[in-house]
DNA sequence: CGGGGAATTGACGCTGTTCAATACTGGTGG
DNA sequence: CCACCAGTATTGAACAGCGTCAATTCCCCG
């Protein structure tokens, strides 16, 4: 074990709830190790029935779906402190795929060891349910985007989302945040073509509100790119594990 | 404590898993009563810590956003079986609105008894996660459907969804499901204006693939419906509760 | 008989897609 | 060290899917 649960670098960020020593101990002896994994590689397939499950510890990943047309759709990115894996830890099969954008480091839990999570911690099999509740609340955010707001109010309330949750674990230097992502890939995410997203972020380039280019997102006014996204009071919660 | 659990109509139905007599007894304790309500009433309301949580034993309904400039965004519809509230329960706050469409009646829960649930029950707990999982699992597919799907293949994909949901349920009598919804109500859950929903309602008529009106919607051959919808593998899951 | 909600249909145009060409980058092999 | 290449970003032009506006019909309910 790499990395030891009471050493946990997570557990500094303000993004994160604080643990109770017994389960911190708990997680600690439910933890069977650690991946690396390089950017570019697969973590978990959809349909898999993958034995392990995962906490991203360092690195930034993407979730995606293909259909039978070849299309993708990103359903999510993957950030220090999430969960990977949890359809397949519950419902014996992944529904999404999720890949390492950049080189990840992953903590491994074994899948098999989930029951003793619910049948010995209740707290820990708590805060797995809010997280699993969380991602469905991002997911119901994300359908709203793609239902609702136009091109630039998609844009905006993706960045928007990505400079809190980043504020929150302390990613961010000055005004400049790490966004190691292609045009495709939020493109993808958002249901527009590659073009237009291109052009779209020029805009919020010549208007001043962000700057994205060679992985760094630039906000010099963050309210003024909520404002244009539509992003209502969508805090970003404190949040449980590891 | 008008239904028994023991006498739970669900419980009949192949789209849902057998209880142990264990479960089924916490089950029976857990519930506090039955809650009727009218048709086009608001169950739970955005922002709300309600309560109370349910499941929905007759009746349908929707779940729904409402975004700063007006517009709705429908993320789903409650079908019996359907649990009710279950952010309220672990985040203490709902996310989206529940309204009932048709009359219905609900099965209620206490959230301050939700604790207990994960104390005494690892089996319902879990239970639980993989309903909380499974509402991620279709969010997902929604997401997908509006972010890369044309029109037509996005009311082909709804329509599929509900006849086989329906089908597990046993609600289609002949080749006819009931389906009480507005043309504003499928047009605000897949992103379109209510005219296009409508025009394209007419093109799936045409076609004879798929016909909606007067809350009947019929489908003479699914499976049609389903290739045109890019419905690959989607098989409607055994699920718990109650 | 009157009124309001829902469904339907036509006309028009904007937002976003598709096609296509160009430029820039880091990485690779000669 | 440079030519080459693949992946990504950028930009223009033409087109179309879908949205908006508006009018009409149908039906239920009072």
């Amino acid at each position: 074990m790499h990395t030891k649960c009471e050493n946990c670098p997570l557990r500094k960020l303000k993004l994160f709830k604080d643990m109770t020593p017994e389960e911190l101990s708990f997680t600690r002896n439910f933890k069977v190790g650690e991946l690396a994994v390089k950017a570019n590689t697969p973590i978990l397939s959809e349909g898999a029935n993958a034995p392990q499950v995962f906490t991203a510890l360092k690195g930034m990943g993407l979730r995606y779906k293909i259909l039978e047309n070849g299309n993708r759709q990103v359903i999510g990115f993957v950030l220090p402190g999430d969960f990977i894996g949890l359809q397949a830890g519950v419902m014996n099969e992944m529904t999404h795929s999720v890949e390492a954008t950049t080189d990840m480091l992953l903590c491994v839990f074994d899948r098999s060891e989930l029951w003793t999570l619910f049948r010995e911690s209740p707290a820990r099999a708590f805060d797995l349910t809010w997280i699993a509740a969380n991602e469905e609340r991002f997911l119901g955010e994300a359908l709203t985007s793609l239902g609702q707001r136009s091109a630039i109010q998609r844009l905006a309330w993706a960045l928007a989302r990505f400079w809190r949750r980043m504020e929150a674990s302390d990613m961010i230097k000055g005004s400049r945040a790490p966004l190691p992502y292609r045009q495709q890939d939020l493109a993808d995410a958002l249901g527009l073509s590659l073009v237009h997203t291109n052009k779209t972020l020029a805009k919020l380039r010549d208007r001043q509100i962000a700057t994205w280019s060679d992985s760094v997102l630039s906000v010099p006014n963050i309210e003024k790119l909520e404002t244009l996204g539509l992003c209502a009071s969508e805090k970003v919660h404190v949040r449980p594990f590891i």
